[in-house]
DNA sequence: AAATATTCCAACCGCCATCGG
DNA sequence: CCCGATGGCGGTTGGAATATT
């Protein structure tokens, strides 16, 4: 006898989601924190398996998600440190504020796959293929300084791609390298090499800056009795799924949700060290939750909302 | 303009790890 | 220690969108 299927599929909804499905989650969610996953689709009156709600959360409407395609940079990050890790999405999407699992996956298998074949380097072993093929001149593969305790000599001992792959095309890229060790800096994983892997845990690399780092809360669990949570707070945000005290300060600043245009809303989230927790402060606070949960609607579905109405 | 091929990504599937009783 | 429930992860797929013929 085989393993249980994680929910009786009998009567329950799959493929795309719709709006409406959608803004049922979103309220809930912001409502009433993750919890029991299983028990979300009763509790948010959704036909839906409770492993498809949290893979629709966490892929595509958690709030603090990037959208559009990976920059450059990012890219950049993504082949390091699968070259690191292989294909282990989530400990590369940790390293990406905003980026999820499936989003790099899919990154990997559509983008950058194909850039390294091109490139006549083995996105497997990240090794030069076998067979000789013209590389590329790209800024790919740079010098990575933000092994910032290795010099690029002792970078190209330690890294899987051959020096000289690594030196022809990456000489006269110096710039890109600053901006990518920049990028790296902000998700605080400076200081590692391809010897010594550092995990971040979600909880510190999604925190920008200073007092943003606080313990965290046991999460709200609806169907829990011996929870902690205390339902009134309202200074609240959570991350990845775990609540924390917020430091009182609203800021939506000149973010307002734009229907039409998505950088708006990443910018919004991201553009200064207060941006984002404050941003998820707002989901949470009761006063705002349904003009944000509107907003987050409309964004996700520009044109039928507005068509509606 | 229509047919066909290709690309892309949201969603699903099944396995594994962890946790609590 | 065992077992079931649950969440997380990586591989795969279906179909919409786009490109090509």
């Amino acid at each position: 006898m085989g393993r249980q299927p994680c929910c009786d599929k009998v009567g329950l909804k799959q493929g795309p989601w719709t709006a409406d499905e959608d803004k049922k989650l979103i309220n809930f969610i912001l409502t009433n924190g993750q919890c029991c996953w299983r028990a979300v689709p009763k509790l948010a009156g959704l036909l839906r398996c409770g492993k498809s709600c949290r893979l629709r959360w966490t892929n595509y409407l958690r709030p603090d998600l990037k959208r559009g395609l990976l920059s450059e940079n990012e890219e950049k990050i993504v082949i390091d440190l699968h070259a690191q890790l292989g294909n282990r999405w989530s400990k590369i999407a940790s390293h990406l504020p905003g980026r999820t699992d499936n989003e790099i996956k899919n990154h990997w298998n559509t983008h950058i796959k194909k850039k390294l074949k091109k490139m006549g380097i083995d996105p497997l072993t990240h090794k030069p293929l076998s067979s000789p093929q013209v590389i590329e001149k790209t800024t790919i593969f740079e010098p990575i300084k933000y092994r910032t305790n290795k010099t690029n000599e002792e970078f190209k001992q330690t890294t899987s791609i051959q020096s000289s792959t690594i030196t022809e095309v990456a000489k006269d890229e110096q710039e890109d390298c600053e901006e990518s060790k920049n990028i790296v800096d902000e998700c605080q994983i400076i200081d590692f090499c391809t010897d010594e892997v550092p995990l971040i845990e979600p909880h510190e690399i999604l925190l920008p800056t200073n007092n943003n780092i606080l313990p965290p809360l046991p999460s709200p669990c609806l169907s829990s009795s011996t929870s902690n949570y205390d339902s009134s707070t309202s200074n609240q945000y959570f991350v990845q799924g775990t609540l924390h005290q917020h430091v009182p300060s609203i800021d939506w600043g000149s973010t307002s949700f734009d229907s039409t245009n998505y950088d708006n809303f990443e910018e919004g989230l991201w553009d200064n060290d207060d941006g984002f927790i404050s941003n998820l402060n707002m989901l949470i606070n009761d006063q705002y939750e349904t003009e944000i949960t509107t907003q987050m609607i409309q964004l996700l579905y520009p044109i039928s909302t507005t068509t509606q109405e």
